[in-house]
DNA sequence: AATAATACGCCATTTAATGGCATGTTTCTT
DNA sequence: AAGAAACATGCCATTAAATGGCGTATTATT
């Protein structure tokens, strides 16, 4: 069963991808199965461990290649989008009162970052600590509940993530409709109710925005720096004070 | 500023590196700097093309290289046990009520997923749906609650994930200390209380333990199988009915 | 129209990969 | 204790791949 030609690279791929099928394998069966040598195979594992991979071998009679069942998990290609997504994943599961299985997170955060382009890590390595998640929402706050449509959180989230202003149509508590020009600098949960903190440029001040009362959100151009986090103190302590 | 030899395996990694700091860089560029030809490099561009990096290129004067904005990300790698609590705090974030920001979640999912071996893959698959998010706990649970020592929180997140049974010291409801010998199914959060719930076989039926009142536990090398889910569907009644 | 960039085909040359063989080492079986 | 089955590594002739140089095409800017 000898697979096509394969060059240099895929066949280092190849081998990788076999060993984490952790059947029984042996040097000699993988030059058979993929048509090379042994001492190609030989030279291909060493390339492997250079590069990383902790490729186990056992000597001996009964003996063979592995990789170690902690190294379950090959390379994972995220696009930008899913890189953001886990971010705000785990800075949820992070703030979680009880953290008793993800002791390690913050060692899988810094892997996330790390693999950012340089330029965009500044703005990534502070995300987490402007979620803030909070308790459960009000029973009246519930009531009045609405899910958010895509595009109004797609603006609204590359805001938060890029730093750039957006420009709101917002329904009140009055029931008021006004438009905003708003720099989308925190986010608080409340579950299931998702809030906008930042700076109001048209109030000139610090506002807090229930997102599902966004009627609509548009991304702008205009890019904005982050303002010291006392200045929310009060905003988060108020949408906090909304529960019972 | 030629940088040391490379083989062509490092210069494709490296060219990789220099694209994701999104300097303007051109083929021209990267030739002097890693010291290669403008053909060499025309042909490791392709070959980064072939391999999935998504490499574009502007034509023309004021041209040069990039990758997408989209594109912040390279590869991860992550060791087993992080692979697992990253899919553990997924499957808390995708259970709060309000994914707005993390629609895509799912596509991680199974992203990560489908980097496990083969033999990992059903007991992972299967994973999130025996994880199960509540709401909080009630005033009473919390003023007895406290937090889990790391051996006990390591024995117990390894049984449930490698399917193996755990044996117990537990102090339960009226304060008795017993000892079992459980199989860990399921695990539910009422924030910030952790429940394990499984079949335990001392008592031959389903039983759940709030996970803080565990005193010591200690993995075995008893396998077990998945019991249907219905079986547990009163335990979870039970355990959300604590709440006020 | 000139220029500056990528894209790609061709070919001689250089370098790296490969296979074969020999040798050493470890571990299990008999 | 001997033998067999596995990995590890060195050496060398052979083969395949990578490279550089050149030419040309294409695209976008000035």
């Amino acid at each position: 069963m000898r697979s096509s030609d394969l060059s240099r690279l895929e066949r280092l791929d190849a081998i990788a991808a076999l060993l984490k099928d952790d059947a029984a394998l042996t040097a000699n069966g993988l030059a058979e199965r993929l048509g090379v040598s042994l001492r190609t195979i030989s030279r291909d594992l060493a390339l492997l461990r250079d590069r990383g991979v902790p490729v186990e071998a056992d000597r001996g009679r009964g003996g063979g290649l592995r990789l170690p069942r902690q190294w379950g998990v090959g390379r994972l290609s995220l696009t930008y989008r899913e890189a953001v997504e886990l971010l705000v994943s785990l800075a949820i599961a992070e703030q979680l009162p009880s953290p008793w299985l993800i002791a390690n997170l913050a060692a899988i955060r810094r892997k996330l970052v790390a693999s950012f382009a340089p330029s965009l890590k500044d703005k990534i390595a502070g995300l987490r600590s402007r979620i803030l998640i909070g308790g459960s929402a009000s029973a009246a706050v519930l009531e009045s509940f609405s899910p958010l449509g895509p595009e109004i959180s797609e603006a609204l989230l590359t805001g938060f993530l890029e730093q750039r202003r957006v420009r709101l149509f917002y329904r009140d508590v009055a029931g008021r409709l006004t438009e905003r020009e708003v720099e989308p600098q925190w986010l608080l949960l409340n579950t299931p109710v998702w809030y906008v903190m930042g700076w109001d440029h048209k109030r000139q001040a610090v506002r807090s925005f229930r997102c599902d009362r966004i009627l609509e959100a548009h991304l702008t151009d205009v890019p904005f720096t982050l303002r010291p986090a006392r200045e929310f103190d009060e905003a988060i302590a108020d949408i906090r004070a909304i529960r019972p």
